[in-house]
DNA sequence: GCAATAGTGTCTCTAAGACACTATTTA
DNA sequence: TAAATAGTGTCTTAGAGACACTATTGC
């Protein structure tokens, strides 16, 4: 059970009268991946430590979860602080907590992870003024506590759900040319995919809407502009 | 960050000087969905409330995270208590922590879901005295908290990584024939499969060993016993 | 030889992937 | 008309699923 007390017969007379208050509580935070395509490149946000341990080396932005607040509550306040971006995708990744992962005590930390629409973020473009930054998946710097292994695990995530779900579009605007959804399915999954075929397949799943505009950009044939349609994945 | 200090300039001053032990803490509990094939029927093991909140009713066996042992050891040893098993399969599901999950403090449940080979828990039958039972999970009792979610989520993972992963073999003895196999895919699925098609599939992956042996039972031809090749799955 | 379950092969259809040319725009 | 990117169709292959009969055992 979730609970506080356990139920277990064996451990009945005590779990019974359990009082919680008596033992020691671990920390519980909430880390929050941040990542947006930036320079054709899938990019994380990190913020610099200021203190020991891990002093100078970067971190994925975190905090500690309120009483009253919701586990993605707490990741959606953290996302605003970083970006002041609202109504982001946001999913929660796992969950570690490995004692002694935190030198200082034992924390135990949810990670969600929110793919960003990178136009949306150019306001605050002005934010890295020190200790925040973009950084590359591909080429990351030395992190602290065991946070490369959880972008590690990020990565391989969003991998895999980016071929049955659509949190592709989360990293576009609103509209979008197809070449550009495929650069990001090309940027995640790190390989050249086949124009013809990206295309016949996004297209025969029926979730793009066509908008009839079309982006005009440099000298030559402009491409449609697409709209994701919600309403056709539900139909699936 | 994952850390017990915010690193956000907005936030510096008191960051840098953060003293978790000054706010209030939530709990953190571990809970483990033990699952078997028992009866040809997927079941879960349970156990009953008997205090308040929720009392009589039935909840996902679970208990406290200690301040030493990492989630998965927690779960482990919940695991080993419930059913007096060890290494089984085990892995993290999900956590949930809504504020009121638990009308009496603030509660973040870290789930697991553990695969049982039934063969191996015939010794404790006997444990079936009172509170502790195995339920059908697809007619569950009335369930405290909101673990009805949570089983239904489990579900639906288990349903999910069947496909792709070598799961089920968790639910078996070490050797078990292709019939005994399919019965697993079926019951958790939760549809009938075309036998011709089941065998053709499974075997061409080359995962099954075949131990030569026969499984003689009733007045009818022996089956072939296999036995899973973990080193075939490696090499895919 | 009867009852009961094990074990096997073919055909169709769909989807994935390899692959090269035409269309449209601006300067 | 040249440069640059958009947009399109066919063939092959692999895998999924529908479908029915023969093989082996105990009694």
């Amino acid at each position: 059970m979730s609970s506080g007390q356990s139920q277990k017969p064996s451990a009945e007379a005590q779990a019974h009268h359990y009082d919680p208050s008596k033992y020691e509580r671990p920390s519980v935070t909430v880390d929050v991946v941040m990542m947006s395509i930036r320079q054709s490149d899938l990019q994380v946000l990190l913020v610099k430590r200021r203190s020991w341990p891990y002093e100078g080396m970067w971190a994925i932005p975190g905090g500690f979860v309120r009483i009253d607040e919701s586990l993605e509550d707490a990741a959606k306040r953290e996302l605003h602080e970083e970006t002041g971006v609202q109504d982001v995708y946001l999913e929660q990744l796992y969950t570690f907590g490995d004692p002694g992962r935190d030198p200082r005590m034992r924390v135990i930390t949810v990670v969600y992870y929110a793919l960003l629409d990178s136009e949306r973020l150019q306001v605050r473009a002005a934010d890295d003024a020190s200790d925040v930054g973009w950084f590359s998946m591909y080429n990351l710097p030395e992190l602290a506590f065991d946070h490369a292994k959880i972008l590690a695990y990020t990565l391989q995530r969003i991998r895999g759900k980016l071929e049955y779900t659509t949190i592709a579009f989360n990293l576009l605007p609103e509209q979008f040319t197809l070449r550009e959804l495929q650069r990001v399915y090309e940027i995640i999954l790190h390989r050249k995919l086949d124009k013809r075929n990206f295309r016949k397949k996004i297209l025969s799943t029926g979730i793009l809407e066509d908008t009839g505009a079309k982006k005009m950009e440099g000298t030559h044939r402009p491409a449609r502009l697409y709209r994701f349609n919600p309403a056709a994945v539900a139909r699936q």
